[in-house]
DNA sequence: CTCCAGGTCCATA
DNA sequence: TATGGACATGGA
């Protein structure tokens, strides 16, 4: 058993909503409004881990196999990263008092952290996958692909899944794909990522070092990857808090709820308006989205 | 039928 | 630097 402290600014039926918006999502399954099933792919085993979320704290089991001292210590930190626990959020809302436009969305967020996706090939893909298509549609994608080729575990009559290594994905054959509905462009663009990060020359850790600039940067050298994805990974895998896909159609279509407009604002009028939210682009973006929640 | 989805690439001017 | 079309499919 291992416990992990929460924040105090956290908010678990926030989080909670945020985990459960697709009945499609396979690499974790939400139990009851307090507790998460997932499956970790460790170096050579797979770990199913239960996460429960009581009082302060979450506490993390393995209904399963026991993981060793540094599993336990690697499932700990992917999801302490994976829950954003370590932001200042109160340091967030003291930026966000000076935006009325979204400051009323940040307030009835409040205690809400960013779900982050910590896997580097697994954030790469989904940014691909959800490009151009609706999210139920981008969630099926995801699915089929995860079921084709993930890591799996059968645990009292359910089956877990992992999000695939870059390696299993690139046994996939076109025609598999196709049945999977991935565009011949997507799957290119998945194959090159699964290539780079398999290879050693796109590696988490490395980007992690770099600026957020010179991460960018490297990001968009990837074919497939554009500013809108680059930023994606940026927010959701890598942490950092000034990443801003600018072109996301939720951010657009949350503006322009907010704003009262019959038609979404322009990406001119966008930056403007991101000029307040300076240094918590991420997170604003994150809130935005869940504002597009139906409870 | 048409339009839009958590975009990106490529050709063209 | 800016704009238009292709990409594939599903749902409103």
């Amino acid at each position: 058993m291992i416990r992990i402290p929460l924040p105090k600014v956290f908010n678990k039926k926030l989080l909670f909503q945020y985990l459960k918006r697709s009945p499609n999502e396979i690499t974790f399954h939400v139990l009851s409004d307090s507790i998460v099933l997932k499956l970790f792919p460790l170096a050579d085993r797979l770990i199913l881990c239960q996460l429960d979320f009581i009082g302060d704290e979450f506490i993390l089991t393995f209904p399963d196999t026991k993981p060793s001292p540094e599993e336990g210590k690697a499932i700990k930190e992917y999801c302490i990263s994976w829950f954003d626990l370590e932001t200042d959020l109160d340091a967030f809302y003291h930026v966000l008092e000076k935006d009325p436009i979204v400051k009323p969305v940040i307030h009835n967020h409040r205690g809400l952290r960013m779900v982050k996706a910590p896997d580097l090939f697994e954030a790469i893909s989904w940014s691909i996958i959800g490009q151009q298509i609706n999210l139920p549609f981008a969630y099926t994608c995801k699915k089929a692909l995860v079921e084709k080729v993930g890591k799996k575990l059968l645990f009292e009559g359910i089956t877990y899944y992992a999000f695939p290594e870059p390696d299993a994905v690139l046994t996939i054959s076109d025609e598999t794909f196709r049945a999977m509905k991935f565009s011949s462009q997507k799957v290119k663009y998945i194959r090159i990522a699964a290539n780079e990060i398999k290879s050693g020359k796109l590696r988490k850790s490395e980007l992690e070092e770099l600026s957020f600039i010179d991460a960018k940067a490297r990001l968009i050298e990837l074919k497939g990857i554009g500013n809108w994805s680059a930023n994606y990974v940026l927010m959701r895998c890598l942490g950092f808090k000034e990443a801003f896909p600018l072109e996301d159609v939720g951010l657009h279509n949350a503006l322009k709820f907010l704003l009262k407009r019959d038609s979404k604002p322009s990406l001119l009028e966008i930056k403007e308006l991101a000029k307040k939210w300076s240094g918590w682009e991420a997170y604003v973006t994150f809130y935005l989205w869940q504002s597009l929640l139906k409870d």
